[in-house]
DNA sequence: TGCAAATGGTTACATATGAAACTATAAAGA
DNA sequence: TCTTTATAGTTTCATATGTAACCATTTGCA
């Protein structure tokens, strides 16, 4: 009789690709959560605002790949803690830009480079060759997101 | 002055392994969850199940990089609809022996086709150099998980 | 033996998250 | 201009999840 089929995880490569993704952020919120306080989505928010000053939470859920109730979440928890300003757009009423304030951008700049160390040490693992591949790689397996306007 | 730092998510690895990871995992779980109402965690406990019979619920959670009060309430949950079944052990009360049931069984056969077709729709996106980098670097980069007694 | 410490598994509580409904405003069309 | 439709963002509600406390049993060792 045909044999059963059955699942290999330690073969399966979503679910290595999704265990792996899941250690690495970890280790690096983990951080940033017991030195500030701040979720992943928060942080994200702060990052995307210390590069792109003034975005609509629209904006930031669209490079984040977050949903908007998250962004609202976060934003608000933000705006509460005074780590960033919402400034009504002239030209829509509807949408608020965004921006670190002047803690929340104190803050961003103690995490980016914390951020970065993370970063720095997972890739010294890999040989230059690995390095370029595993770039390689996440740029011809990024998922189709919308990226509206640069 | 220095310039401030700055984190370009589209650049920073841990990020697009994150988005990467979600949404490969989700395009497979939307599937199952729709079509079996299952969630992430009872798959994850079936597909271990079904390669490997009579597991603790302890031995899942290792296996499956989740932890045991996860593993605890998927358990309940495929139990309750008779998905698998509980075999207090001889030899230690406090454990079970968990096995997937007729009808689990013919659900697991079911799924298990479906996410090694999303595994193979990723793949052939990329060629058998690229393909040959992936596993290896999946591989290099695996984090330190405890995989006890094979 | 008998008792403290460890372990498998569950439960309780507090928090996070997602989907859908909602508010305010703007855009599109009659 | 009036009315419908779409959009930015918030709130609500129901569910998922993590941490810590817990129960039952077993192990280690006096």
């Amino acid at each position: 009789m045909p044999k059963p089929p059955a699942l290999d995880f330690d073969a399966f490569l979503p679910y290595r690709l999704s265990v792996l993704a899941n250690t690495v952020s970890q280790d690096i919120s983990s951080e940033y959560e017991e030195r500030f306080n701040l979720s992943v989505t928060q942080w994200r928010v702060m990052a995307i605002l210390g590069r792109h000053a003034g975005l609509t939470a629209r904006d930031v859920a669209m490079r984040t790949a977050m949903d908007k109730v998250a962004v609202s979440r976060a934003v608000a928890g933000l705006a509460e803690r005074k780590l960033l300003s919402r400034t009504i757009s002239e030209r829509d009423r509807r949408e608020a830009h965004l921006r670190l304030t002047r803690s929340g951008r104190a803050i961003h700049d103690q995490i980016v480079p914390l951020a970065l160390e993370h970063e720095r040490r997972l890739l010294k693992r890999l040989t230059a060759e690995e390095r370029h591949w595993l770039a390689h790689l996440l740029d011809r397996l990024r998922p189709a997101i919308a990226l509206p306007e640069a």
